[in-house]
DNA sequence: CAAAAATAAGACTAAATTTTCTTATTTGCA
DNA sequence: TGCAAATAAGAAAATTTAGTCTTATTTTTG
């Protein structure tokens, strides 16, 4: 079970956080990634398809293409790679699932979780690909045994 | 798209924070809490058995039957319910997807993440569902038009 | 005692998500 | 030019989650 984001959006999240770390415009093949992050190929290509069209990745076809980041990784948030895959109607619904939030008729919780609900939001909104550089690549090179 | 619960999970809270408002012990047909939370009847009375199971909220069979409150409101907390019905893989799991979390293989957000997943977690065991009377009612009645 | 109304239990169906497969197209290189 | 390797695109399969239906049992009430 995942905590927050779909599966797509966490391994989207891994598969851009491991291109981070190698100089822009570097070409990973699909299965490099798939294999560093112990992912299914196909899955992960199709990710970095959404990705693509939503700016944050190149892709380069034929023989010896592959993905690369196509933005500087101090430009790329978390945020936006959630945003491109789940969206971010996750900072827009009631986590009780109670319809039609309103200071007039908030839910149950809507004071504590809309701050947890803010914070978290700042959090991924601040922190960008490069400044996670050196603990993605520790934690990436621990996966595979 | 649900925020952090199951939809399952969201429902079992929103019934059992409907019985909180009343007297303890004070009987409800699956149907009436269903039309109450608008949500199906199957499926409200199957997430009200599991709850029954875990001894939060207690079932009368029969004509009159119905389901109520077991426990005290100030004594049920929103994480009771939450482990009862999703369990607390969520507080466990990394919130990128990455297996073995440690403290020499942390993932890129561990740090962050991990303080929001403390708070959040704090949150949902100092509320209790008495605590959340008054807003839960207010919240309830606006639903039903 | 019989009928009605309710939950319990579990099989079943439907929908959404995740994963795999297949085909087409692009590109580099011998 | 033609083969190999790669992404693109989308169909299809598998899995998980959500929701429905059916049957059995319990309990109240006339
Ligand atoms: S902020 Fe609170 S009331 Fe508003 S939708 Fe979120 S959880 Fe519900
Ligand atoms: S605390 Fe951080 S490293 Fe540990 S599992 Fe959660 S998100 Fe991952």
């Amino acid at each position: 079970m995942t905590v927050i984001f779909s599966k797509k959006c966490e391994l989207g999240l891994q598969a851009v956080l491991y291109l981070s770390a190698f100089p822009k415009n570097t070409l990973f093949s699909a299965l490099e990634i798939s294999e560093k992050i112990n992912a299914p190929k196909e899955f992960v290509s199709k990710i970095l398809q959404t990705l693509t069209s939503s700016g944050i990745v190149g892709s380069k076809k034929g023989n010896s293409g592959g993905f690369y980041l196509k933005i500087d990784p101090g430009s790329v948030r978390l945020i936006d790679v959630v945003s491109a895959i789940d969206g971010l109607d996750l900072f827009r619904n009631c986590v009780l699932g109670f319809p039609g939030c309103s200071v007039d008729e908030p839910c149950p919780v809507h004071e504590s979780w809309g701050k947890l609900r803010n914070e978290t939001y700042t959090m991924l909104s601040n922190q960008t690909l490069a400044e996670l550089r050196d603990i993605t690549v520790n934690k990436i090179n621990s996966l595979k045994k």
